[in-house]
DNA sequence: TTAATAGTGTCTATCAGACATTATTTG
DNA sequence: CAAATAATGTCTGATAGACACTATTAA
């Protein structure tokens, strides 16, 4: 009998990328203008064929496409689900999409067109998943990645990554409010805050600030 | 300048069923004892080789993956998330499985050695995450399934399909608290559940019950 | 009658949001 | 001084759990 793994035809499979930024206020999704078919012109996530023969996991496939393709490193990569099927990548064939999530400062981020990559844009979450034309199912892939987010943040299981390694409370919660897109109550914000643990001042205060000084905080270092 | 998804080499695909039901009270999960090398003898979850060349999507895959290993029909399936990487299947060679979640109702799912399965057992999820020496990491999956399946159930997000079509709240308070592992409050567990209006009257009792009758609900038509 | 479960009401602790107040800096 | 933000306290409304109580059936 044969094994059950013998020269099965196996799909294509790809890495994409769901990168979160802020931009101006708003949460936003990094999108790529295709310089290849299928659907070359069109703007869709930034993504990659996995690449067997050069990378030994899957995180490190999605570290490559950011680099290949938008030509700067990433830090904050989650898993965030697949999507696949026959004619998902291209008419006929059968694909296979694995989607990590990431969350990115944009100061620190600035991606530039990189392989395969005509250009790219920081659109705003609410108008990608509007947006009913994105290519390979990705409007509904962003709307659950920007989901899965607001999911994190709400539960204060916050991408502290996205911050200096210190920072005020007042910054974290503006960072918050953004990622959510509503206003925080600063009381209860803090309550939330110190039940959590995660966070212990550093005993330095800012300084120069046109206003009274604040406690620094940093992330606690995990005893897991 | 060739296409970006020219004959790159691709990883053996699999699509691994992560299936759990109520058995004496304990939340179970279904593991089959595999026939066929990779650890060949050893308990892991059921799945198999995705098959392009016969299905269309990924969901298919899951479910024939049902019918010839268990032999049975298989409801209520969920993604749950991806693995791999070089060696997640054998040693050496890059695989990837996709992961989807099931619970069922063991009176009506009674699975049955199919193809390449040498026999099935049902195994309480506490004991199946203490195993460190389940195969393919399998040990993580099921700890990642059973959390988001009992946060569902907190959430009285609730897996419905594995009551009759007609049940009591009685009855959904008993499996929820098998689910969970704990004691729910009725009080607060019908407050709850009103709140999320997911549920109506169906009009009629329960007969013959040795006990007061119950009201017979069922699930509301979604107006999505 | 008792045993069993259904169904509901009440009390309380917890917690998040609203809002006020005081503190501390620069200009 | 005013303006700005930090830091904290107080009140209130919502909600979940604990618990009690009544209701309705079979045996």
């Amino acid at each position: 009998m044969s094994s059950e793994h013998t020269h099965y035809p196996m799909p294509y499979v790809r890495v994409d990328l769901c990168v979160f930024t802020l931009m101006q206020g708003v949460l936003s999704v990094l999108l790529i203008q295709r310089q290849e078919p299928p659907h070359r012109g069109a703007w869709a996530l930034p993504g990659g064929a996995l690449r067997i023969d050069i990378e030994k996991t899957l995180e490190d496939a999605a570290k490559r496409v950011a680099r290949e393709r938008l030509q700067v490193p990433i830090p904050y990569l989650r898993e965030q689900g697949f999507v696949g099927g026959q004619g998902h990548y291209e008419s006929g064939k059968w694909a296979i999409s694995i989607v990590y999530r990431a969350l990115v400062r944009s100061e620190y981020f600035a991606p530039e067109p990189g392989k395969r990559v005509a250009g790219t844009q920081w659109i705003p979450v609410e108008e990608a998943i509007a947006d009913e034309h994105l290519p390979f199912g990705h409007t509904g892939v962003i709307e659950a990645a920007a989901a899965a987010l607001r999911q994190e943040v709400e539960a204060l299981d916050f991408p502290f990554e996205i911050l200096d390694s210190e920072f005020t409370l007042g910054e974290l919660q503006h960072q918050s409010e953004v990622l959510l897109g509503t206003k925080l109550d600063k009381s209860s914000f803090r309550r939330r805050l110190a039940a959590r643990d995660h966070l212990e001042p550093t005993g330095t205060m800012t300084q120069g600030s046109a206003s009274r000084p604040a406690q620094l905080y940093r992330v606690k270092k995990r005893t897991t």
